[in-house]
DNA sequence: ATAGGGTTAG
């Protein structure tokens, strides 16, 4: 809208002004026409600008066009200078390396127009203008948005053809790209070790990568790498080493990077103050993520967002929406990611009505449009609260396609609220739909479970064996004396395995005279019911339970974090845990934290 | 005159 606005004003400027061009000293009116630019922050000031950029001669003077087009970007109407400068009545023997990069960089940095930034650096090379090494970054970090390896690798090639592949700036940015298509990274790891001279920067790109991509072993490793090479971090090195112990869910090596940080006098920016918070809070820490929150002078909507979501993953959906009315009160403006935080939190902690307020409040007076995630939220949130059929409505009249979340969304509740049939129909067209989605079929097999349909439930088993699936193994990390260690089901890797087996036995045994009944339905196995309670017991968390209950002492917290949700008989058997043994056992699960203490859960039994 | 790595989501 805005942008037709300025079309047409431009244009009768434009032809207004034609008439009196006055050629002045060429100099003075460049002059003139910078300190013009230079003062250029609005729509209206840019249509002048236009006008007189051509009233004074200077359409083909590359310097007015390259800074016409930089401000351009910063007006957001880089579209409108494009066309302007690259226009058939333009004189491109004028054109230079510098005028390309800035509509290069513009398109870049504007994330809907990436692919425009490759036309851009294309079409340089049609006008006769080769890149420079300022070119490279600009092209490789559009490549790197796209997540397009083919462009990137025809990007690598010619920076090796024209020389620049062993510029430091070019490199770095080079293994940010490769980073950023997925499947690369090893590409990136091999440009990283092939460089002489790696500086921060490089090391950030690598940790980044490593984290983006969900290795955030490998991210802490190369950070420790980092170290015995002697390069000084920054806090940008910092704030992805901070994402590698959030996913990790590493507290402790979290809580060292906390005072790594001050110690080496690394500046305490806003995103490393949020990451910060982010780490406290999934790490299980959220009354720490909520000090530093408190303790910040500048805070962004990520900042707030970070400890609304923080408060909802462990179930305390009142503060979390006590503290989004305080965001609003402090004159912040909520995005569409605030939203989709506040509106977990109302769902984790049963809050519907408040939920279904602020969905409308959303849209009423933010003006932000619900996306599916939104949508996602209030499913979620009325399924948790039983409200089943009210789900299936909502889904109904809402303006887009069930996406295969909402949907498993939706069976979870029909197998926690009795409405198997319903449950059955919908697991099924998820498995058609998604022959190679795992938990659409653990779904489907708890369904049998429940109604105990055992044969159907072992067909289920069958038909991931037929299609070659395995199943994603659980696992459960546990973090001692700063080393990470990894459960299995199962596991016997670890030098202690004989204890903690023999402790495993023993937490039966309590947890059989406290009168907790093993409930096998959830196992996968196809194996008689003895063997069935014998694989509960090897499940991955009650082995980390077990080995914490051997190695920290009586009465301390422990703190466990799962890859996948926590299955029911774990999460039972945890209660009792946590009551005979007098600890209160923090878990993290894929969604959410789980508070055990004295025999009961902060979810209120329903994750 | 123009360059690189970072934070929030069901």
């Amino acid at each position: 809208m805005q942008f037709q606005n300025v079309k047409s004003r431009v244009v009768r400027t434009v032809t207004e002004s034609i008439v009196g061009a006055d050629a002045g000293s060429k100099r003075s009116a460049e002059q003139s026409c910078l300190s013009l630019i230079e003062a250029c922050n609005s729509l209206p000031r840019f249509s002048q600008l236009l006008a007189r950029i051509i009233k004074l001669g200077l359409r083909n003077n590359p310097l007015v066009l390259t800074k016409f087009a930089a401000v351009s970007s910063e007006l957001g109407v880089i579209d409108y200078a494009s066309s302007f400068v690259f226009s058939m009545d333009a004189d491109s023997s004028l054109y230079d390396a510098f005028l390309f990069n800035t509509f290069i960089r513009a398109y870049a940095h504007t994330s809907n127009l990436k692919e425009k930034a490759l036309f851009v650096y294309n079409s340089m090379f049609g006008y006769g203008i080769l890149p420079n090494k300022f070119t490279y970054p600009f092209v490789l970090k559009a490549c790197a948005g796209l997540g397009n390896l083919g462009l990137g690798k025809a990007v690598h090639g010619s920076t090796v053809k024209f020389g620049f592949d062993n510029d430091v700036h070019v490199r770095n940015t080079m293994i940010h790209m490769y980073c950023c298509c997925g499947s690369a990274i090893e590409d990136a790891r091999n440009l990283f070790d092939e460089m002489h001279k790696c500086d921060s920067v490089s090391w950030s790109a690598m940790i980044g990568g490593y984290v983006r991509l969900g290795l955030s072993t490998d991210a802490v490793d190369v950070f420790r790498k980092m170290q015995i090479a002697g390069v000084r971090p920054d806090e940008i090195t910092m704030v992805s080493v901070l994402s590698a112990c959030t996913d990790l869910g590493a507290l402790e090596l979290g809580k060292w990077v906390e005072s790594y940080v001050d110690k080496e006098g690394i500046q305490r920016s806003v995103e490393l103050c949020n990451a910060l918070i982010d780490m406290f809070a999934k790490c299980g820490d959220v009354d720490k993520a909520l000090k530093l929150f408190r303790r910040m002078r500048e805070r962004t909507i990520v900042s707030w967002t970070s400890v609304i979501v923080g408060l909802a993953m462990h179930g305390r959906g009142l503060e979390a929406v006590s503290l989004f009315e305080e965001m609003i009160e402090s004159g912040m403006t909520p995005d569409n990611v605030a939203f989709i935080g506040l509106l977990s939190a109302c769902s984790h902690s049963g809050l519907v009505d408040k939920g279904r307020g602020y969905f409308s409040l959303m849209t009423e007076e933010y003006d932000i449009a619900p996306k599916i995630e939104h949508y996602g939220c209030m499913v979620d949130m009325l399924c948790r609260a039983g409200l089943v059929n009210e789900a299936v409505e909502f889904i109904q009249k809402m303006p887009f396609e069930p996406n295969s979340i909402i949907l498993r969304t939706l069976v979870n509740a029909c197998r926690a609220h009795g409405e198997l049939k319903l449950g059955e129909r919908i697991s099924r067209s998820l498995i058609s739909n998604e022959p190679m989605h795992e938990s659409n079929y653990v779904l489907l097999s708890n369904i049998y479970a429940k109604m105990s349909h055992w044969e159907k439930k072992t067909k289920v088993r069958e038909m991931m064996d037929m299609k070659g699936m395995k199943k994603i193994p659980g696992s459960t990390m546990i973090e001692l004396d700063s080393e990470i260690y990894e459960f299995v089901a199962g596991d016997k890797s670890h030098k202690q395995y004989k204890e903690i087996y023999e402790m495993v036995e023993e937490m039966r045994r309590e947890m059989k005279r406290a009168g907790h009944v093993p409930s096998t339905s959830e196992v996968m196995l196809d194996i008689d019911e003895e063997d069935k309670e014998d694989a509960l017991n090897r499940h991955s968390e009650k082995l980390a339970i077990a080995f914490a209950l051997l190695n920290t002492p009586p009465g301390t917290p422990i703190r466990i974090v799962k890859n996948l949700r926590v299955c029911s008989d774990c999460h039972s058997a945890t209660k009792f845990i946590s009551k005979i043994y007098h600890r209160e056992i923090v878990v993290r699960d894929r969604n959410r934290f789980h508070h055990f203490k004295d025999g009961l859960c902060s979810c209120k039994d329903f994750w």
